[in-house]
DNA sequence: CCGCCTATATGACAAACGTCACCGCGCTTT
DNA sequence: AAAGCGCGGTGACGTTTGTCATATAGGCGG
């Protein structure tokens, strides 16, 4: 593998000041990385990528106005050639499968050592991937997202404590129609009651 | 402010590696500051403070085996002469009180950059305090904790789920009894439901 | 011992929830 | 045109939840 001539110009994508802040004085310290721009929302990121063309974008996945998913999907979109690298706490097979299909090229978690959140940076800017091996293993056999966006809707709103009436108005449903779309998603889940399917939809990176 | 003749020395508790290793490669670049050593739980922190004796300990809140407002209380309650500062992504006003109840001496931010973690350690090193100013504001006008024992015990499973009559079962109450602490509660928090009450408190840090 | 407080329990009732069978409409597929 | 399908809706039924009034038993200061 050969030696980059000049760095790899890197944005970096995370809500939380202080680990953005410290992973981006360390990258820095690396000879063949350089940080062109921070930013604090997804949103920002777009916008900053767009105007900076960076080589690749490390980024968080749950942050305000725009999520990470969303912004590796809008890349895509957009036709920029920034490649995207996933970086995030949640182990969960149903993120892993969205990020793909956003055309990320990487997904790291939080829980491994900066080492290989630089090493990730190098392999997926030489054009290969960089997946968590134990994620990538249990999605594989990890099952499909059984939910419908009716029943994702609903039940993201139910799991946060509101009575069936109040989603009905919200969604401009009957409020018979709302109870079915929850038996239906507690059935397909196999829960108990509402607030069981939400919790179980959550772990696994369905809502 | 006299220069310390010997460095500060640090332990450093986070669950999270990867910010866990970069605070620990940035502090230590700090002239003054050295990280004698790093653990990944409370429990963990707890024999390491024990057996190396740190000036002060870093510590994030919510953790596994041993949250950092417990260590705390336990560090204080053993004896410890290690003073403790807390760090932590959550602005409840009830984890400020319940940190400063266990002697903690500094709560920041993850919200804030590195370097104000460097400035809270030297702070609280020289025998003052580091307390987020917007968070001491806010929790000098917030709400005290309005819940039982029982009634956040019985709340925490609600939050999750479980029917009154699996947490009556669990906590050998009659199902009757659960369903009043939980009216109690919902009341106390004026919350709409079950789940609506065990978000607030979950909000509040009171859970 | 008395009064009071707290924790737990009971019963009753209305509201919300979970389930199921079934309907109607618009769209595709054939 | 007929059949099938997805989405939304209805009605009915039993269960769970939320509320309230009331009860009992133990502890504790006076």
């Amino acid at each position: 593998m050969s030696v980059p001539a000049n760095k790899i110009r890197v944005l970096l994508a995370e809500d939380q000041t202080m680990l953005r802040g410290a992973l981006a004085a360390l990258l820095e310290l690396e000879p063949d990385i350089h940080i062109v721009a921070q930013a604090a929302n997804g949103r920002e990121a777009f916008r900053l990528t767009r105007d900076l063309a960076p080589d690749l974008v490390v980024t968080d996945i749950e942050m305000p106005e725009m999520t990470g998913l969303e912004l590796a999907a809008a890349l895509k979109q957009s036709g920029s050639k920034a490649r995207v690298v996933i970086l995030t706490t949640f182990a969960r097979p149903g993120y892993l499968r969205r990020a793909l299909d956003a055309g990320a090229r990487g997904y790291l978690l939080k829980e491994r050592p900066v080492s290989e959140l630089a090493e990730a940076i190098r392999r997926v800017h030489n054009g290969l991937r960089a997946v968590d091996p134990a994620l990538a293993a249990e999605a594989w056999s990890a099952d499909e997202d059984p939910l419908s966006d009716r029943e994702r809707q609903i039940l993201q709103r139910a799991g946060d404590g509101r009575s069936s009436g109040e989603i009905a108005a919200e969604l401009r449903l009957s409020e018979g129609t709302v109870r079915n779309y929850l038996s239906e998603a507690i059935n397909k889940l196999g829960a108990a009651n509402r607030v069981d399917a939400a919790r179980i939809a959550r772990s696994k990176g369905w809502l």
